[in-house]
DNA sequence: TTGTATGCGTTATCAC
DNA sequence: GTGATAACGCATACAA
């Protein structure tokens, strides 16, 4: 596989390389219309392909972005992704994933590599831990986009939900419903931006409402013990009537609990979710959710990102909100 | 952001830059231990990073690889660019992931991107058309490695599920538990390799029993016309009393058809489904399922690929069938 | 042990 | 219009 150069292309047209770089690069003005034909030719018959790894080198521009999320096995992740890919393609973008798993040194490690490797920008999903070197990017000005999380004191551009909204409108469908004692079920840590400000939502929620919004009915734990957890929760002596899951991980536990309980939804509880889940439509009985426009996530951050590329010092750091979407089933109807 | 390079740590070190390069790659033996110790120095104060595309021209070596698939967004591409990427990351690899949305110029777009970027090799999940593209790669000894799908005379390394031992599983299943009418529900095309060694493999599973396995049970369709199709099929005047779901897709699609229709599962029709869903369990009843594992089927393919790259005239060239396993619930059993 | 020179494949700045 | 030639940042053979 002995590579064919643009210096063979050159010698092929009988011109020089200058001239075929000329070509390549659309700058037909330059040149002859027989030359532009030879050269023409003569990439075709050679199969030329300009590498573009010494084209980088030269223009100092990969044309590559990199995209550090928590794990792309997640739903939400691997919509934005897909949406980034369309936007980054389109654009000549090529995209290099990173799963980081929420640890800080693996992310920093990606990041480090990233940059290795020349990326024009990154778009991330990021741990609260490497804002130092976030901070450092950013007074580089090197283009650089969050998601889903923000990190406060960085003024970075970030595209994330409405999360309070997005609460909000989980309890409001629950009281609208006649439900009072609404609890919430979150994974632990509960410190990430979605899910800190979706309780936080959750409990200004409640207080608008006139309700008190107690802490016994914050359920919050790892995956493997929610259903401790769960158990816990509705054995209080006040048990709640409605159970709002913070996101799609937590609402499969909280089903997977609902069925090993045989208890009716929404006749002993009713539920609702955040996050789109594919089954929505097909659990018994239908659930409510909430849905947050993942595809347009992914999209707007990868605008941003190329639009920060393109001129750096258009910098305007602000946090894009997006709106939650309800979808309205039987799981927390009036029972 | 001025880029600070191997010069600017030699002067600092005050050696030259070759001395400095050899550090950078760990060749201490040429070096004395102040003259290492100082570069170490330098390199930390000026926070240098190698240029991964400098070197990477140099040394025709990108340390990258391509993945091309139909569409991340399938939970089996999924499971499997994540097991590829463990596997290289850990092995300093880097992954460019390419949506083809199984359209073959598109594939064809991706694979030339990825040449021009001098990937070191590529994982594909193949359409069938880009065939001579892929020979040509062949024949240059090129590193690639198929997922999923073979393409036929092409000798490539390939690692995909036993489909027709996946489908006779489900035939067995459902024939042990008294079933006799069985269909199959399949998207359209059939041609993929999945599809057609499952529909085979029912077939001959089928005439192992000593049952005819009739076209009439054999209900392709695009998904959007599914439901119609699933219409069709059980108003037959010998409506089948139990259905194999080709993929999760089709699964999904069954489900709804079940629900809509207010089927009794499996008193009115057992349903058994090739691909795990994530929510098997919880649906009523629960769901048998085949399970492929793909994670193994990423691992492999990329521990493939990396030998292949370090060895390019190791070619062995050949088929890795890996084990389908039924998970046994609720849905295929006696009514 | 360390330094010098050269090349990787392109692009860009000039002359011609 | 076209062609030398010098970078881009690094690795490496070879000289010192």
């Amino acid at each position: 596989m002995k590579t064919v150069t643009i210096i063979d292309v050159a010698k092929r047209a009988g011109v020089s390389k200058s001239t075929v770089s000329q070509y390549l690069n659309g700058r037909y003005e330059y040149m002859g219309a027989d030359t532009r034909e030879r050269i023409k030719q003569a990439v075709e018959e050679l199969g030329y392909r300009p590498n573009t790894i010494a084209r980088s080198l030269k223009k100092k521009k990969t044309k590559t972005i990199g995209v550090i999320l928590a794990n792309i096995l997640y739903s939400f992740s691997t919509k934005v992704i897909r949406a980034i890919e369309d936007v980054c393609n389109r654009e000549g973008y090529q995209v290099i994933i990173c799963n980081a798993d929420d640890n800080p040194s693996k992310e920093k490690w990606y990041i480090e590599m990233l940059l290795a490797k020349q990326v024009d920008g990154i778009i991330a999903i990021p741990t609260k831990s490497n804002i130092d070197l976030y901070r450092k990017l950013k007074e580089r000005n090197y283009p650089l986009v969050f998601v889903d999380r923000y990190i406060d004191g960085l003024d970075i551009s970030t595209m994330m939900l409405h999360n309070e909204k997005a609460a909000k409108m989980c309890v409001d469908e629950l009281t609208d419903n006649g439900y009072e004692r609404i609890a919430m079920l979150t994974m632990e840590p509960i410190s990430i931006t979605p899910r800190f400000e979706r309780i936080q939502g959750y409990k200004k929620a409640l207080e608008d409402k006139g309700l008190k919004a107690t802490e016994d009915y914050i359920a919050s734990a790892p995956l493997k013990e929610m259903q401790t957890r769960l158990k816990e929760l509705m054995a209080l002596k006040q048990p709640p009537q409605a159970i709002i899951a913070i996101n799609d991980l937590s609402f499969m536990q909280l089903l997977t609990f609902v069925k090993e309980n045989k208890l009716e939804v929404p006749g002993d509880l009713a539920i609702i979710g955040i996050d789109d889940i594919s089954f929505a439509d097909l659990f018994d009985p239908p659930l409510t959710t909430i849905a947050q426009p993942a595809f347009d996530i992914g999209r707007e951050a990868a605008a941003a990102l190329i639009q920060k590329i393109n001129n750096r010092y258009v910098m305007d750091a602000d946090i894009r909100r997006f709106e939650p979407r309800l979808i309205r089933r039987a799981s927390s109807t009036k029972s």
